[in-house]
RNA sequence: GGUCCGGUAGUUCAGUUGGUUAGAAUGCCAGCCUGUCACGCUGGAGGUCGUCGGUUCGAGCCCGAUCCGGAUCGCCA
C-alpha cells in the first residue's frame, strides 16, 4: 500500500497535445487564488508551473481540501487537461489547465521566510539559511541542471579522448606552499594530520608515472582562504593530466572540449584555435594576466614622454624604477566629471595608487589635472600617443609597475562596465601563455614558484634558470573568459635533474624536498613520462555560461563570506569526548 | 589584518532638525467573491528599531563600544 499518487507527467511539460488526458501530478503549491466557488492553484515541480482548477462540480470534501491549501503545501492532483478559456501567454503551460477531480495533501507548510520567486531580492544570508527553499526557484533548479549538463559534456568528451576518470584521495599530506590547508586530525595517529586537497596535483602526476596516460576527474578541492564572489572554501575542478604531450597537444584537446561545451550547453560555435597571448603582452596591453578582450582601452607606457616633465610624482615613480602608464576612454570619456574621476581615484587607492592624472583632449585648450606641470605641446604629445580626440578622456597612473598594472587593469574594466561595453552575450576566450616561472617575494627576498614547483620552464630558458630566474618563462597557460580565469595548467618537470635545479633556485633544501614531496620525487626515479595538464574551475565556468555573477548561484550549498554553512551551522565546536579521542587540546 | 557600506514588521524598504501611539508595500489571518493568473474588495494581527552604554526633559535618529552581514584590498603555489 502506498498513498503516493503515481505521477503521469511533470507540471512544466503539459501543453495542448495533452488535451482531454487524465493526468496525475505531484508538486508544491506555488499560489492559490480563490474566487469563492472557484479555486485556482499553481502547482510547481522542477520543470515548471501548471494551473489547477477546482470548481463546484467536484465533491464538497475535495473542494474544501483545495480551499485549505496554502503556499508550499506538497500535494498530489488528479485531473483532466483542458484548453483554457483565458490563456496566459506568460506561462509555458498557459494554453491549458487541469480540472482537478482528486487532491491529496502530503505535507502542510508553514509560511516560508523567503518567496519562491526568481527575481526575489531577499538578503542572501536568508537564502543560504533556507537554501532548500531557495533551490525550489526555477532559476536555481535550472542552474543546477546546467551545471550537470556541463559535467556530462566533460565526462563524455574526455572519455572519448581516452581519458579515465579516477578518484584521488581527499585525506592527503599537508602541502607546504600555496594556499592554507584544511587540516583533519587522525584518531589512530595522535598528533598527525591529514590535509584536504587544494587540488589533486601530485596524485595526478603519480597517475602519469603509473602509466594511466590520460586521467581526468571532477574533483572537490579545498582552500582555507578568504572568500569572494568567485571563491569558496570548497569548490570543484575539472582536473586532467596527459602523458607524452607538449603545450600544443594539451591546448588542442582543451579547445575541443571548450568548443563542445559551448556548442552543447549554449548552442554557440566558438572559433578555434583560441587566441594565445604571452603573459608579458597581456600585462603591457591590459594590465592583467587575465585580460578582458571584449573592449579596447589598452594601456600605453608613457615613461619616455614624461621623462622631461617637471611633475614630481612622475619623476619619483620613474626614479624608483616604476612606470607611468595610461588608458584612453574614447567615445564619451568626457562624460566623466571631476567628481566621477575623484571616485575612480578613490577606488584605485586600494591597489596602492596614490593618485590619478586625467587629460581631456581639445582642439583649443587641453584640460588636465597636470596643466601646471605640462605645456600644451607636451599634453598634445600624450594625447597623440593614444590617438585621442576631443571628447575622449585619458587616465594616467604612476608608481611601482605592479600598482600601475593593477590600477589600470581595474580601471579599464570598471569604466568599460560603466560605459556599457561589457556584452554578456559575447564570449572572448583567450589562452594566456608564457607565464613567468618564478615570482619574487620582496619581503622574504626569495623566489617562489608562480604556478607550482613542478612546472617546467621553457626549454629555451633552461640556460638562465639560475643566472636570471626572474626572466625564465614557464610552459604554463591559463584559459581566460571575459576577464575571468577559468583554469590553468602547465607542462610538468619529468626530469629529476631539472627538478633538483628548480628546488635549488626556490631555496628548498634536500631535507625539505624529502619531507614535503619526497614521494613524488621518489616516484620520478622509476621512469616518469613527459606530462602536463590543466584544471578548470567548474563553478566559475558554470557561473559565466549561466550568466551569473557569483559562483554561489551555481552551487547547491555554498558557504557565506565567513565560510559558514548557514543551513547546518558548520563549522561548530565539538564535544570534549571527540577531542580527547583525537588527542586534541584547545587553547 | 586594512578600507568602505549596511543592520527598522515574516520579507523588501521609508523614517524630515532629536519631539504625540514608528510607517508603506508585500506576505500572513478572517470574511465576501465562478475565470483568476502580481486576482479583487473589507477587516485584522504583526516591532527588544542588531546589542550594550552615554548625551538629553525626550533617541530609530547624536556619541562611544561591540556583535552580525556584504563589497573590496591583502591572501588565493
Amino acid at each position: 500500500m502506498s498513498n503516493v499518487y503515481k505521477r503521469t507527467h511533470m507540471c512544466g511539460t503539459l501543453n495542448m497535445n495533452h488535451l482531454r488526458e487524465h493526468v496525475v501530478l505531484n508538486g508544491w503549491i506555488q499560489k492559490r487564488r480563490t474566487l469563492g466557488g472557484l479555486i485556482f492553484c499553481d502547482l510547481r515541480d522542477k520543470t515548471g508551473i501548471v494551473q489547477i482548477v477546482f470548481d463546484d462540480k467536484i465533491p464538497e470534501k475535495i473542494f474544501q481540501r483545495a480551499d485549505s491549501l496554502r503556499s508550499e503545501y506538497v500535494v498530489g492532483v488528479k485531473g483532466i487537461v483542458k484548453e483554457r478559456t483565458a490563456k496566459n501567454t506568460q506561462l509555458p503551460t498557459g494554453d491549458i489547465e487541469i480540472f482537478a477531480d482528486d487532491l491529496i495533501i502530503y505535507s502542510e507548510a508553514e509560511t516560508p521566510p523567503i518567496y519562491i520567486k526568481d527575481d526575489d531580492n531577499v538578503d542572501e544570508n536568508l537564502r543560504l539559511k533556507y537554501r532548500y527553499l531557495d533551490l525550489r526557484k526555477q532559476k536555481m533548479q535550472n542552474n543546477l541542471k546546467f551545471r550537470h549538463d556541463i559535467c556530462m559534456v566533460a565526462r563524455a568528451y574526455f572519455s572519448n579522448q581516452g581519458f579515465t576518470e579516477i578518484e584521488t584521495p581527499i585525506l592527503i599530506k599537508p602541502t607546504p606552499e600555496g594556499a592554507r590547508d584544511y587540516l583533519v586530525p587522525s584518531r589512530v595517529n595522535h598528533g598527525a594530520f591529514y590535509a584536504l586537497p587544494q587540488s589533486p596535483q601530485m596524485y595526478k602526476q603519480l597517475l602519469m608515472v603509473a602509466g594511466t596516460d590520460r586521467y581526468f576527474q571532477i574533483a572537490k578541492c579545498f582552500r582555507d582562504e578568504d572568500l569572494r564572489a568567485d571563491r569558496q572554501p570548497e569548490f570543484t575542478q575539472i582536473d586532467l593530466e596527459m602523458s607524452f604531450v607538449d603545450v600544443d597537444d594539451i591546448l588542442g584537446v582543451q579547445e575541443g572540449f571548450l568548443k563542445k561545451v559551448f556548442k552543447e550547453v549554449m548552442g554557440i560555435d566558438i572559433p578555434t584555435p583560441i587566441r594565445r597571448m604571452p603573459y608579458d603582452e597581456a600585462m603591457e596591453r591590459f594590465g592583467s594576466d587575465k585580460p578582458d578582450t571584449r573592449f579596447g582601452y589598452e594601456l600605453k607606457k608613457l615613461n619616455d614622454l614624461v621623462r622631461t616633465s617637471e611633475f614630481k610624482v612622475f619623476q619619483d615613480a620613474l626614479g624608483q624604477g616604476g612606470d607611468v602608464r595610461g588608458i584612453c576612454i574614447n567615445q564619451g570619456g568626457e562624460k566623466y566629471t571631476r567628481k566621477a574621476i575623484d571616485k575612480l581615484t578613490e577606488m584605485i587607492r586600494s591597489y596602492g595608487a596614490t593618485g590619478l592624472v586625467w587629460i581631456k583632449p581639445d582642439k583649443e585648450q587641453i584640460a588636465s589635472s597636470i596643466n601646471k606641470f605640462f605645456t600644451q605641446e607636451q599634453l598634445q604629445m600624450l594625447c597623440d600617443a593614444f590617438g585621442a580626440k576631443p571628447g575622449d578622456l585619458i587616465l594616467i597612473v604612476s608608481g611601482k609597475s605592479q600598482v600601475v598594472f593593477d590600477s589600470l587593469g581595474f580601471l579599464r574594466r570598471h569604466v568599460a562596465g560603466e560605459m556599457g561595453l561589457l556584452n554578456d552575450k559575447q564570449y572572448n576566450l583567450l589562452w594566456v601563455v608564457d607565464f613567468p616561472l618564478y615570482e619574487y617575494d620582496d619581503e622574504e627576498k626569495r623566489y617562489y614558484a608562480k604556478h607550482h614547483p613542478f612546472t617546467s620552464p621553457r626549454i629555451e630558458d633552461l640556460e638562465i634558470l639560475e643566472s636570471d630566474p626572474g626572466n625564465v618563462k614557464a610552459q604554463a597557460y591559463d584559459i581566460v573568459l571575459n576577464g575571468v580565469e577559468l583554469g590553468g595548467g602547465s607542462i610538468r618537470i619529468h626530469d629529476r635533474n631539472l627538478q633538483e635545479r628548480m628546488f635549488k633556485v626556490l631555496g628548498i633544501s634536500d631535507q625539505e624536498v624529502k619531507d614535503k614531496f619526497g614521494f613524488l620525487v621518489e616516484a620520478f626515479k622509476y621512469g616518469a613520462p613527459p606530462h602536463g595538464g590543466i584544471a578548470y574551475g567548474l563553478d566559475r565556468l558554470t557561473m559565466l555560461l549561466a550568466g551569473e555573477n557569483s559562483i554561489r548561484e551555481v552551487m547547491a550549498f555554498p558557504k557565506n563570506q565567513a565560510a559558514v554553512c548557514l543551513v547546518s551551522g558548520a563549522p561548530s565546536a565539538t564535544s570534549n569526548d571527540q577531542l580527547d579521542e583525537l588527542g586534541i587540546q584547545l587553547k
